[in-house]
DNA sequence: GATGAATGAGCGTTCATTCAT
DNA sequence: TATGAATGAACGCTCATTCAT
């Protein structure tokens, strides 16, 4: 399946507002130059899925032979992790600040629903790779702090679903685990389809599955 | 990232109720093998990836060397096809035929839901390797098909939204065509994380989606 | 140190009295296969040095792809691992056989000093691996048997001297061990000069050890 | 065959009495760091071989980057070639000298040996580098040095041996130029087992050694 | 001097595919 | 049908070397 068709043509990057890389002489030099290859990287693994996508590709597309890379990172395997250690902990970190800044359970799994499709607007290809890769990472060695990290980020939902349960706002019949996952699912599921720049407003979106999950919620 | 690890042995298979490759000396037994190497690989695809999974992987499971494999399918990506085509032309049969034989719009996609998670207990490697498979093969020369097809399907699920809305059953705020996105990747994304031999059941599963959709769909 | 400049054409193999490729349909076709490649190997080590030689030199002296190879080897090391390891048993098995069926101390060692030069005019190529190589291979993990085969031979040897010392034929005052190593290395380096296709001939070169030998063992 | 399991440390050498890298602004401090890298570099390629050490290992034992050696040296070749010139010449010109100042050859032969076990015995990793990887280097282009100063080595030891044929000590049927080899080899090899702290002191192995070598050679 | 980034060639290895037997 | 040998391209990675800063 030689979906390589479109490999990138050298120096090219795809990405907009890219600093030209002019004379500046600056003090982080290094951190620009690294998050960009984090960039490219993440882009093409997500478009191409990591195990179609070559280290040679990578290179191609920062301008840079193959060889070069290694300067920055240890091993392809490395800019993965970097990559979804990144999202993941930010992630949990943004949860955990909206689950301890709002105190109405219905206003809190509103805030968590509205940063995951924020996220995905901003970062689609973290995300995308997220959850493309995700199946195939988890269990892989070296690996195991994604399902750590997995279990802190389903403890936050969980603790907001039943809040609200207890609460009476949410149905009680609603098994919090099950509920979890069908919400999780169904808002990351979004990067699969969802365009930054095409023809649906992420905040229509972001109205819609507002609308749908809490009417699949909420008691009537 | 080695995901080998569980590499099957020569002649192993994993499917209970594999029979005996006996000396049975019956008509079409072409068919029966040609099935048994479509299962092994939809399973190999399934569990490691598509990418991941090498011919030689199959060949070993299937109890054969890999120059033999080509004696039953052409190339690895046909195989893909072959599991894809039987997967996604028998699931739009199958939302036509429930389409063609329900009046109630509620009913229908009541039905199609059930029928969703009824294919990802009965054939889940098959699910399971489109769902996470088509966002590559999707423009991948020789794969159009999957669009067409795909298209096919989603009109008959607008269909039945918005007959359901025209009813006034199912809401008039939703736009039918992200609403369909919704119902469809939770669905299906269930393939993800449910297990035909795990703790949860499969029609309790059933139940918990088709009450949390309903909610999410039906004025109330 | 660019050695390579003598790398071989494709398809020499330099040994010679090597069979045509002839339509010999005989039986064992595949041992000739797995043992020319084990020569070839062989030589390229001896002369190069391992590290020097890469698994594309092997396969152009074989007239081969890289690749191919690897049908018949699982690794470079692999390679390596069953030369010596043919080597090495068969020395230590010869060593066993002359240690057996010798009484008398002066005629085992005169023996085995001449087995030993035998072998160095046999298969050089083992030979040259062997005392190149010996040094970075032991402590290498895979390579812990030939610490233990060393130590067996090892001990032959030593038997072997102490018992002319205690028949009163060697000097007594000669430490076994140290004697075991003096002998061992002044034999074994003759595999870096000695030609077999030389001017000096292989008898002649025994001659002088085992003169020079006993001298040096002998009470006198 | 990872034989790098024990990479040096950033910085550390390995080697007591390193002077500490103060700001000792005395005269010549370049010729210091030099014989530093030099002894660095003479351990790895003795220890791991010249073809498994790479100029980061050098450079990171030394503690700078690989970059930097460059500024010291032009290749890794002339790093290799440095200590062999040193160590050949040196041995070359003591050899010479103990020629000049001896008369008796028994006397020669003796203070050879003894000076050939106290270079293994103060400079292992020089010998050790030489006799490994002499064989791969002879022949290299730009090494033709080492084939004239090794001939003019074995001329001293000849004349020494064949005089003490001519005095009646050593045995008159002995081939001087094999009897060399039978000396040199034994003696040299002794770098691969002799450990300057081990059990085993030095002065026991060069009474053993000239004892044994001067059996051999002396007429009785 | 020293550094860090980069290069280009090469390495051991994998893999989809072909084909004579 | 099945096999085993072979291919050729690609892969992740290493390394000696260069050079602007």
């Amino acid at each position: 399946m030689s979906t390589n068709t479109n490999s990138a043509r050298p120096g090219e990057t795809g990405e907009p507002g890219e600093p030209a890389p002019s004379k500046r002489r600056g003090r982080p030099k290094e951190p620009i130059r690294r998050s960009r290859l984090l960039d490219i990287s993440a882009r093409l693994f997500a478009t191409r899925g990591y195990s179609n996508t070559s280290i040679r590709d990578i290179a191609d597309a920062a301008g840079m032979t193959s060889g070069s890379l290694y300067h920055h990172f240890p091993s392809k395997e490395a800019i993965l992790d970097e990559i979804l250690r990144e999202f993941l902990f930010d992630l949990r970190a943004n949860y955990a600040e909206i689950e301890e800044s709002h105190d109405d359970p219905q206003a809190t799994v509103d805030a968590l629903i509205e940063h995951t499709l924020h996220t995905i607007h901003q970062i689609p290809n973290s995300a995308a790779l997220f959850q493309n890769e995700a199946g195939i990472i988890v269990g892989a060695p070296g690996f195991e702090w994604i399902v750590e990290n997995s279990k802190e980020i389903e403890a936050i939902w969980v603790r907001a679903i039943e809040h609200g349960q207890n609460a009476g706002m949410f149905r009680p019949e609603l098994d919090s685990a099950v509920t979890y996952r069908f919400i999780r699912d169904s808002l990351w599921s979004v990067v699969r389809w969802y365009r930054p720049d095409g023809r649906l407003p992420g905040n229509l979106v972001t109205d819609h599955y507002l609308d749908l999950l809490t009417h699949a919620l909420t008691v009537t």
